[in-house]
DNA sequence: TGGTTCAATTGGTTCAGATTGGTTCATGGG
DNA sequence: CCCATGAACCAATCTGAACCAATTGAACCA
């Protein structure tokens, strides 16, 4: 299935969870999706193309593209897939705990590669390079606390990590301004790994997963 | 294996963890990769050639190289074996946290759950049903979390507590009267999740699984 | 009230130019 | 002599923009 058909059903799955797409109801422009997804006209029009087809819209021209009946079906009995919510819930659990176990076990390689991704976030620009090293960054600190089931643990939550809904969602709260102010939260926490400091480590963790959380969910 | 393939699968490998290349996601054109990899292009695609007959990549002119599903499985198949230390390291990474959680958010039916696997542990007798009932005590405190990342990291984590070592480890040290310890223990945080006491169930499930890896691991 | 007109909107189509994997070939080093 | 290299070229595909046709709704008039 092409990545945009899945952020289109993705769309449509959460906008008939909150009720903003009920059977019947007129889905955004196919211009209005280019750029919600920022993806080319061409894209939409083709993963539109798999949605007629599969019967889960229908189109008419000079009015637009509307739910059908069916697709309430098709939307109910996916599976519902991982809200933003859901993983920042895990990640202040996890992660945390994480960095200060790293903090005890962590070798001076460790450090380094740690070190490394620090640095690519500091000196990235954009929102992909910087959200690269952001995930790279966390997945180097789990890995220095030298424990296999862990990461794969880990690796669970980055699969979710990179469901479409996660990403439009970061793109859209992502700022200059909001990258450098998570660079320096991480660059506490590397320090505090640096200096073998359990607790500073954890709390400067959490402080940025809690920062991360509000940013991308509105503050509660 | 070519050095140039080495790299490329180190790169894809990198990419699959941190969820940059998923089942499916378009990898840089050859091009890029000469960039990236400083290395001429028919190094690249000379690499690329062995990935698909690896069934690892499918190349379609125009569009790109993807990765294909079971390209995943050969990246994040390794199944690493988990030392009963790695598991108890995460669940008291984890498990605390659920806890308190748990109490915040558990509905009635959530806690008359947990009461049934509470009283089914206080009833065993036999190593067997006791552990039994314990797994499903911890498995139903998640679930009263209502989060379904967290179910699928936990069941991650019941996986690697399926594996052999653990059980032989777990019936060794076992005894009637640390499964009596244990129950009340048990006792006291579903105690703490009715009163809605979210630190006094983290608390206990703390003390508790400290308990577990202490018998299971001996006392550090 | 009822009908007409017209500009804006929206899905559908076309097309030139850019991208991308595949191929060929002159060059030069081993 | 062999073969890797890099550049040019090829064919399939994608992209962005303009344009087309159906529809809507507001403004206007009798």
């Amino acid at each position: 299935m092409e990545t945009v058909e899945r952020s289109l059903r993705a769309l449509l799955t959460e906008g008939a969870q909150d009720g903003t797409f009920r059977p019947g109801s007129k889905l955004p422009t196919e211009r209005a999706l280019v750029e919600r997804l920022a993806v080319p006209r061409s894209a939409i029009r083709r993963a539109l193309d798999t949605l007629e087809r599969d019967g889960v819209v229908i189109r008419h021209v000079g009015r637009g593209t509307f739910l059908t009946e069916a697709a309430v079906q098709q939307v109910d009995g996916a599976p519902a897939d991982t809200s933003p919510a859901e993983i920042m819930q895990v990640r202040l659990l996890l992660e945390p705990g994480v960095a200060a176990l790293a903090a005890r076990v962590a070798t001076q390689a460790d450090l380094e590669r740690i070190g490394e991704c620090l640095a690519g976030g500091g000196a990235s620009e954009d929102f992909e390079g910087f959200e690269s090293w952001d995930a790279r960054l966390h997945r180097a600190i789990a890995s220095a606390a030298h424990n296999g089931l862990l990461m794969n643990m880990f690796d669970v939550l980055n699969t979710a990590r990179a469901l479409p809904v996660w990403g439009t969602l970061k793109r859209r709260t992502s700022s200059p301004e909001r990258r450098r102010c998570y660079h320096e939260e991480h660059t506490e926490i590397v320090e505090a790994l640096r200096d073998r400091d359990p607790e500073s480590a954890e709390a400067g963790m959490r402080r940025h997963l809690e920062n991360v959380s509000d940013n991308l969910l509105g503050r509660h």
